[in-house]
DNA sequence: GCCAACGTTGGC
DNA sequence: GCCAACGTTGGC
């Protein structure tokens, strides 16, 4: 099992609209990014944790924990001229872009924000605090488990 | 609006 | 394959 923090912009899809659709699938698409992609196609895994984040706000922050369900699989809007998504360069052969499936999980009792993430030294090592053009990112298990302190989520 | 940090493109 | 120029993202 392996952890990952997957950025959105809230005002396209937030924490709240995840919980609004609990089985919602074929709703994380639009990853353009090769090194996003690949940790998509390749090694995201079902039962793995992610650390939902939003950016592009006043105060970006982790706001909640969502569990992947549904391993990469082609990211089908890029198939679709009427798509903003649209790629004319993939094809059914060759999707180039994919996506997976991730199920709400709970909110941190006290978000997370970006400035906090930076103030701790234990996380200077997240792409977040200096690569944050990265949209999917991984995450250790100690920065996993040290974020969740920091929000307030009872750890075992 | 500025800028850091990339990512992409295209000439060679 | 290199690299300059340009484009994009996202925090501030």
């Amino acid at each position: 099992m392996a952890f990952w923090l997957f950025k959105t912009e809230p005002g396209c899809f937030s924490f709240d609209d995840l919980k609004a659709c609990p089985n919602m699938t074929e709703h994380w698409d639009g990853v353009r990014n090769y090194q996003a992609r690949n940790f998509l196609r390749d090694q995201i895994r079902p039962g793995d944790g992610v650390l939902f984040y939003h950016g592009s706000i006043p105060e970006p922050a982790v706001v909640g924990i969502a569990e992947v369900v549904r391993e990469g699989y082609p990211d089908f809007t890029a198939l679709n001229p009427d798509s903003e998504h649209f790629d004319p360069k993939a094809s059914p052969g060759n999707p180039i872009w994919y996506m997976v499936d991730v199920r709400y999980g709970e909110p941190l009792p006290q978000p997370v924000c970006l400035e906090r993430i930076k103030a701790n030294p234990l996380l200077a090592h997240m792409p977040l605090v200096n690569r944050s053009r990265l949209s999917i990112q991984p995450v250790t298990a100690d920065e996993w488990r040290i974020i969740l302190i920091m929000g307030g989520v009872e750890t075992r």
